[in-house]
DNA sequence: GTTTGCACTAACAAAAATGTTGGTACTTCC
DNA sequence: GGAAGTACCAACATTTTTGTTAGTGCAAAC
């Protein structure tokens, strides 16, 4: 068994950092970190998920077992997510990431720049 | 001026944590995390990133303030980077996420599923 | 004197991510 | 009776990301 490296093309802990650091796995797992939420909570939580990709994206996570669902077999359907014990951890290192940037905004020049969206090519 | 939130859709934070958290932003931070290094070495150490990518992704960061880019004028070309004090402050939580991530591979069902990868190399 | 390395960029092409629309089957609220 | 909410999926369209190729200008190694 060789060690894990994400800096190889090839180590699987390449697609599952992947798959944890997708512009909505990290906020799905920020979401989860307050405790067990359903799916239209989950999207009305995190602003500017399509249903879509938010399905998606706990598909992943939940492949990655990082993401727990339980369906109730109600007749309005229901269903929970809510993180795994590994979940958890990695969610707390995502969220710690996250805080940090929040935290340092004002450090960052191309936010202070004034730009409110892309500024890319015009 | 209201606080940075990364659930909110047009809040500055929200890009920034994708440029930190895209494809190749990851990897950038933590192979800085080692010191200096040149472009063409930062390519090689970071398997997989093409020419542009890496080129992109490092514009993207520089102009963040994670970033430093130092270009030498002599004749054949000498850049290098390396992390901003920010940057080393982010980096260090990239780095903690994906050795989380990589100390934690066997717990992932969907590696443990042989479905991705080279197989049988250990 | 031909190849190699350096640090890129521009143009184009392909692949992946994401969005949009419409539908399911039923219930509760107005 | 009509609208809205639940938790999605499938098909299609669009957008974004990523890769590929070719090229720059010069120097050192072969």
């Amino acid at each position: 068994m060789h060690l894990p490296d994400v800096m190889n093309e090839n180590c699987p802990s390449r697609r599952v950092l992947n798959h944890v650091t997708s512009r909505w796995g990290v906020l799905i797992l920020i979401a989860l970190q307050g405790g067990t939420l359903r799916f239209s909570a989950l999207r009305r939580r995190i602003g500017g998920v399509s249903e879509r990709m938010l399905a998606q994206s706990l598909r992943l996570l939940e492949e990655d077992g990082m993401v727990r669902r339980t369906a109730h077999p109600v007749v309005p359907p229901h269903v929970e997510y809510d993180l795994t014990l590994l979940g958890e951890e990695v969610a707390a290192r995502v969220k710690a990431l996250a805080d940090c940037l929040e935290g340092n905004l004002a450090r960052i020049p191309s936010v202070q720049a004034g730009d409110a969206g892309d500024p890319g090519r015009t």
